[in-house]
DNA sequence: TTGTATGCGTTATCAC
DNA sequence: GTGATAACGCATACAA
């Protein structure tokens, strides 16, 4: 589309256009160019806070192009998300963006031959399907521990919901690093595949509390059980962080206002997002090269919560 | 398509449409039939849990169907919902799925005159431009600020981020209520219109003790600012609810978890996803009368956080 | 009932 | 370059 037209003529086209209430039909476009402008989103979940900011990233980014995203979730379920990558493939989206690394093999095997770019969220590794963008949740969680044990904390336990792998990650840094130390106990290690919640959060940590006396500080796989754990300390009242230590993952908002301040490891979701959708339209246009992985990393924010040793946080 | 066809033709039918690795094109599908299998939806926010969940309540209650949805968020813009409502007709779409009433007048001429069933969601009232499936904040509001004044709260306070039209409608509810009761005061209340978070919560709070030392409770516009009032009603030694009663809106999870547990709103988010798109895919298959309006009501949850003149709570 | 031709609105190709 | 025309893959109306 060459902008050779004057400014002059142009403007009457558009305005002819606009008198014959001219809308392109996008199906009749798609028929007859066999090509999309769609590109798929799979998430595990809309209302997950961490993917919402994912996806407001990815509308973001995406405002600036003319591609649609076509949504869905798989609700944590390889086999929902091997469907739904068959439907979308179905549709031969001009982009795909898929959450996380542990698509199951059928899954791998369509992503493999699909003929569109496709971009992995939220996860790293060296063994990409195409793009990827995200950060090592193992290494988050060795960093977390390493902070706990630096505070002075000793008996360091584990609080996990819902346990998808990028939450088994997070538990294997957890234990590499505890173990390390000499500080791993499995007796102060609870999960659950349910649902994480800030309700879950507390009634795990009482569960956890009472199994474990010697608990002194704990690593939680999200904000929400963290802020939950808290809870639960102030009904026991357990000092944090004197008698207690409360680490999260994510670093929501809400950390940095609790009383005490919580603290957290600090991903970057949104930008994530906008990263993802960036490297998927460069690769669509041929603009960028292909195979790239990009470690967007994170940052622990060490708050009040776990000050033990350093009363100055 | 009448199953009149014996299990055994079906299946052997199956397996060809396997084997030659048929797809279904819905491109030619929708050109050749002139109609779509799609469904718009506009909210206002993706990041904001309540939104979030009305869209789970969407997602899920599409899933028996074979409506595909396409999802755009307004980012609380007037403008920008007209603009995409526009986008959205031109796609001719089966139904479509909108959120409030307070529609520009330009968008509420296109949804009247729309081909298509539309459902306006979260709110009701007595001027549907079709269908409808929601609940009245004003209402709402007025319940919640009467509970406060039974409590025998005198020193009533309301505090509002981000102010949409659903806030400005509770906070008149507010209004009204405690005028009535003889206990509005102009200075207890604080509105921003920045977007709502636990952190401004907390913010407000302070300010409007600082300046309105007579306050003795607050009712919050969600229930992020209710948490920020918390943590800084805890920061600053302000007990609750002896000194301070709190009330949020929505009642999300973790409302009930916090120490002390707050009162809140209950409002039916899920629910009116699942409502809005069955109502949409009778009005589309003509299986059901227009023009209905639901009210899907709401609960206010009473807890420790409002409990001055009731102990028992 | 079963089969066949025409049209949906665009893109893309091929003559010109 | 410019302008006519053949796909694109399915639905549908019509004929058999």
């Amino acid at each position: 589309m060459p902008d050779k037209v004057s400014p002059r003529l142009r403007e009457e086209i558009a305005r002819a256009i606009d008198d014959l209430g001219y809308v392109p039909n996008p199906a009749a476009r798609t028929l007859a160019s066999s090509r999309t402008n769609v590109i798929g989103v799979i998430i595990p979940s809309v209302t997950n806070n961490v993917f919402a900011a994912v996806l407001l990233g990815i509308y973001t980014a995406l405002e600036s192009t003319d591609y649609d995203i076509q949504l869905a979730n798989s609700r944590y379920s390889a086999l929902r998300e091997e469907s739904l990558l068959k439907v979308f493939l179905g549709q031969k989206p001009a982009g795909l963006i898929v959450t996380g690394i542990d698509q199951s093999e059928k899954s791998r095997e369509l992503l493999e031959k699909a003929a569109c770019p496709i971009v992995q969220i939220m996860e790293i590794d060296d063994n990409p399907v195409d793009l990827m963008v995200g950060f090592s949740h193992y290494e988050a969680a060795c960093v977390a521990t390493r902070h706990l044990i630096e505070q002075g904390y000793r008996g360091l336990g584990f609080i996990g919901a819902r346990m998808d792998p990028r939450s088994q990650r997070r538990l294997r840094g957890f234990h590499d690093t505890a173990s390390g130390a000499g500080l791993f106990s499995e007796n102060r290690v609870i999960t659950t595949t349910a649902a994480s919640s800030v309700t879950l959060g507390a009634q795990l940590f009482a569960e956890l509390m009472d199994r474990a006396p010697d608990l002194d500080a704990v690593f939680c796989n999200n904000d929400d059980l963290a802020l939950g754990v808290m809870f639960e300390a102030q009904r026991r009242r357990i000092p944090v962080p004197g008698r207690l230590g409360i680490c999260g993952f994510n670093d929501l908002e809400m950390m940095a206002t609790a009383e005490p301040p919580i603290t957290s490891v600090r991903t970057y979701r949104y930008e994530m997002g906008r990263h993802a959708v960036n490297m998927l339209v460069e690769a669509i246009e041929g603009t960028g090269g292909d195979g790239a992985v990009v470690d967007i990393g994170f940052e622990i924010r060490k708050r009040r919560s776990t000050s033990l040793g350093s009363p100055g946080l």
